[in-house]
DNA sequence: TCGTCTCACACTTTTGAAGTGA
DNA sequence: ATCACTTCAAAAGTGTGAGACG
């Protein structure tokens, strides 16, 4: 089924989606909707509709405490350690490792949709050289976002909860014309997948409840060939359908040299023979005979000891390099609390019965070998207790922010959640959540920090000019950030204390160039490619796609913080310069809403001025709440960013959400797991921030320009808080303003005091994750986002220490709290970019899901069963679409025999 | 020339239809 | 006729390397 609120747009109120829903025992054909459009119309709704609708619900079920474990976070952290990358082919590539988790707390009773979605981290581009991604100029133009729903979706939670979720049939495709609902991905270019649970009362009607999760390890880079040999050997060797590659196997790299050799002597044999050779002689026979000796004797030499050896030894070396090289990264503490007792009990030798048995990802699982384990700090293994352990205590997984309405009960588990109040603050936000993101998006920009805050994590590892090269290190001054940082380490600068060496191997580092370029990027802005004008500013500044061309799109530009956050208001509201800007964007076919730097406000902003898009939500915030500046304008393209994301806030009136639930409630919320973790053992904070590419931050973030505004301090740096500011936006900003900055704030410790947490704790992931990427992640993942005064770094920091302190803090890092759905919102668009709205395609695989029969037995008492058939969209939505649901349609089917899976193509483009 | 992307290839796994037997 | 199990072929997934493209 369809959530509506997770698109605002699509929040609107029952009767209007029943419009253009309905249920269909048809097997489900890829719906696409629209968000953009739908936000559009959303914010132009009333308040009530955009409300859940009455939710018969108890609040303080068992919602709250919705907890999500990444199930193979061992493996994920293995591949975060050396700097994940995911294949992206026009044909659609699926992820590897997989996404599997588990899900607990949900209400058994009560049904739920489960989202995919990826996000851009950064609004840099990546290139892997001297062994280390580095930031090689601005992103390009956010495509639309995708989301994947899992096909069991609906189902109930009893049903989620019995059973690992994964989203193995998810692709990846970087074919931005791609028809299949694919998720849209830049080419080296990194992002972040979020999960996101959404209770689904009725088909119509989704989210009351929201919870989003962020996996900081399950950052990655996209690329179109394998770049690090490490990534390549982990892949051999942990997925199946790789093991032909492996030393043992039949497609290993000696049997074909051996096959090579044959042909070619076979061949040159033929050229010899070929006038006296009878075509028929088996070519093969000659070359390898002669062979044999050479290649096909060692081959059999190493296969035979290795067997599975291919796995085994490359397992443990794997775990030797990632902890030689790279010190620990915060993956690795992640996973030596993570890694199942069993897993790391594993013999090498089983890797392959075991794959077979398990998903492809288990195969992972194998990897986590003692070793790798070994690698990570015995601290965090409380934290990262893990997945076999008990929800609460695995670390990996994270509590959710819910937005559900319910947040502001309890969440009593200590490991991950935030405190209650912080949660309730979520639950209002449920729609706002999404606003978060947007706002998250936004934050990108860097309202923080000018177009550097977005990087300056980066800047400063990369180039000692820039601040802290992680997102929270971006914080830091970059002096600071610099000093620790050498040129080429990721940078994290938590992770600073890694040797760079570590780092550099898998650290992204940032391209001391990319600053220049970026700037020149930004002046370019009006270019297709937003980002490359400011990498950070860029990536978040970016509208989304949609709202360049699309009303709708641009409606949420236009929402731009300052009207989510005041109230939505229609698009027409928006700037009028904004919307221009969208269509200038049209560079990609997400068209930026956001109009070209000019139209941005150049104040506090000086990136701004390049960047049309507020660098920072938050200065849109900061901007409604002061008025000020630029900010205005920047606001303006905000709002885009917002709306692209799942951010619909406007759909969502919560009062508390008015009342700017952002700060707090994300902040609290988010923060909180993360700090405890963070202030505790876990470092989960810091985790988050490892897992995101350290490094690498553009270099074109320049410290210096940290347009920010100041209310949000942060220019310093977080961007990404900044982001998620924007995210809360309109109410937020509007309650607090300096909110924004709290996000931020939140969501980025301090970089010097995350530097020093994380630094200490992890070890920077090989992951050039850029931390944070923070913006983002880190926002969610810690789901920290107190409500920082982003103001000032100094401020932030104070409150570092507050979160990290944090009582409610959750023991277990590995759990994640789930994320604010502000937060995520933030990610989404999140950072970077935020702002293009994601698209959903409804994979027609969705359908059986629900069989009422089968899935629970326990009907939902609270609200009466909707049949499991997915629903089916209007076919032609667009045309009767007054409102948002408009861009709803229905795909065909895929024809593959698997199906691909349910796709939400968010972006106002048609799938087709 | 370089970086990036696409494609065909060989291998493995997964899937689903077909066959068999109870 | 139904169900469970096995077998097999096709489809799909995977990394590699050559080549094309800009």
């Amino acid at each position: 089924m369809l959530g509506v609120e997770m698109y605002p747009s699509l929040a609107l109120g029952p009767q209007r989606l029943s419009d253009c829903y309905y249920r269909d025992r048809e097997p489900a054909a890829h719906v696409p909707l629209y968000p953009t459009t739908c936000d559009m119309a959303a914010r132009g709704l009333p308040a009530r509709l955009l409300q859940p609708p009455p939710a018969t619900e108890t609040p303080g079920t068992p919602q709250d405490n919705v907890k999500m474990e990444l199930e193979n976070a061992s493996l994920w952290k293995q591949f975060s350690t050396v700097g994940t990358e995911m294949i992206v082919t026009k044909k659609g590539r699926r992820m590897f490792p997989q996404l599997r988790m588990k899900l607990s707390g949900l209400n058994p009773t009560l049904r739920y949709i489960l989202l995919l979605d990826i996000v851009p981290v950064d609004s840099s581009r990546y290139r892997f050289q001297d062994s280390s991604w580095q930031v090689v100029g601005g992103a390009e133009a956010r495509l639309p976002d995708r989301v994947f729903i899992h096909p069991d979706s609906p189902a109930t939670g009893e049903h989620w909860q019995n059973r690992s979720i994964s989203f193995h049939r998810a692709k990846l495709t970087n074919n931005t014309l791609d028809a299949q609902g694919y998720i849209i991905l830049h080419s080296l270019h990194r992002y972040q997948p979020r999960v996101h649970v959404i209770e689904a009362r009725d088909v119509l009607m989704w989210g009351r409840a929201q919870h989003s999760f962020i996996f900081p390890e399950t950052q990655f880079i996209t690329v179109t060939a394998y770049q690090n040999n490490k990534i390549t050997e982990l892949k051999i060797n942990s997925n199946p359908f790789a093991k032909g590659f492996r030393e043992n196997g039949m497609n290993c790299k000696k049997q074909r040299d051996a096959r090579l050799k044959r042909k070619i002597t076979c061949n040159q044999e033929e050229s010899l023979d070929i006038e006296s050779c009878d075509p028929c002689d088996s070519t093969e026979l000659l070359p390898q005979s002669v062979e044999l000796p050479s290649s096909a004797l060692s081959i059999i030499n190493s296969a035979l000891p290795i067997t599975d050896s291919g796995f085994h030894t490359d397992v443990p070396s794997l775990p030797d390099q990632t902890v030689s090289d790279q010190p620990l990264v915060l993956g690795q503490s992640f996973l030596t609390s993570e890694i199942p007792s069993s897993m790391e009990s594993h013999p090498q030798t089983t890797p392959e019965n075991n794959v077979n048995n398990t998903l492809m990802d288990e195969s992972g699982q194998l990897m986590d070998l003692p070793g790798y384990t070994s690698t990570f700090p015995t601290a965090h293994l409380r934290s990262s207790s893990h997945a076999s352990v008990p929800l609460h205590q695995s670390p990996s997984i994270y509590s959710m922010v819910s937005s559900t309405q319910n947040s502001g009960l309890e969440l009593p588990q200590p490991s991950t959640i935030s405190s209650p109040p912080s949660m309730s603050t979520y639950s209002s936000l449920p729609s706002s959540d999404y606003p978060g993101l947007n706002s998250s998006t936004t934050m990108p920009s860097s309202t923080t920090s000018p177009p550097g805050s977005s990087y300056p994590p980066i800047s400063h590892s990369t180039s000692p000019h820039l601040l802290s090269s992680s997102s929270y290190h971006s914080i830091l001054p970059t002096d600071q950030s610099q000093d620790n940082l050498s040129p080429h380490t990721p940078t994290n600068p938590p992770f600073q204390s890694i040797p760079p060496s570590s780092c550099q191997g898998s650290g992204l580092t940032i391209d001391p160039g990319q600053n220049q370029v970026d700037d020149g990027g930004l002046s370019s802005s009006n270019e297709t490619t937003p980002a490359i004008q400011n990498p950070t500013q860029t990536a978040f500044p970016f509208p989304p796609v949609q709202s360049s061309n699309d009303p709708d799109p641009t409606s949420p530009q236009c929402q731009s913080l300052p009207q989510s956050a005041l109230s939505f208001q229609p698009v027409s509201q928006c700037n009028p310069n904004q919307i221009p800007t969208p269509s200038d964007s049209n560079t990609t076919p997400t068209a930026f809403p956001f109009p070209p730097a000019a139209q941005s406000t150049p104040n506090s902003m000086t990136n701004q001025s390049v960047f049309p898009f507020p660098p920072f939500q938050q200065i849109p915030n900061l901007n409604l709440s002061t008025p000020g500046s630029a900010q205005t304008p920047t606001t303006c393209s905000f709002p885009v960013s917002q709306s692209s994301g799942l951010c619909t806030f406007s759909t969502i009136p919560n009062p508390i959400y008015s009342t700017g639930s952002f700060s707090f409630p994300s902040t609290n919320v988010i923060h909180q797991s993360p700090m405890q973790s963070v202030s505790n053992t876990l470092h989960h904070t810091t985790a988050y921030p490892v897992t995101s590419f350290p490094a690498s931050l553009p270099k074109h973030t320049t410290p210096g320009h940290l347009q920010n505004p100041a209310p949000t301090s942060s220019h310093t740096s977080y961007p990404f808080p900044t982001s998620i500011p924007s995210a809360q936006h309109p109410l937020q900003s509007l309650t607090l303003p300096s909110s924004n900055s709290i996000y931020s704030v939140q969501t980025i410790p301090n970089p010097t005091q995350l530097q020093s947490t994380f630094t200490q704790s992890y070890p920077n992931p090989s992951f050039p994750h850029i931390q944070p990427q923070v913006g983002n992640p880190t926002q969610i993942t810690s789901q920290s986002f107190h409500p920082i005064q982003t103001s000032n770094t100094s401020q932030l920091n104070p409150q570092l220490p507050q979160i990290s302190n944090h009582p409610q803090c959750p023991t277990s890092s590995n759990a994640y709290p789930s994320v604010a759905p502000t937060e995520i919102g933030t990610f989404s668009q999140l950072n970077s970019a935020a702002p293009y709205l994601p698209e959903m395609v409804l994979h027609p695989s969705l359908l059986p899901p629900f069989d009422p029969s089968l899935s629970s037995p326990a009907p939902p008492s609270l609200y009466n069963p909707f049949p499991s058939y997915s629903l089916r969209l209007c076919q032609d939505p667009r045309s009767s679409l007054h409102l948002p649901l408009r861009h709803i349609y229905r795909q065909p089917q895929h024809s593959h025999a698997h199906g691909q899976g349910p796709y939400f193509d968010i972006g106002g483009r048609a799938v087709f």
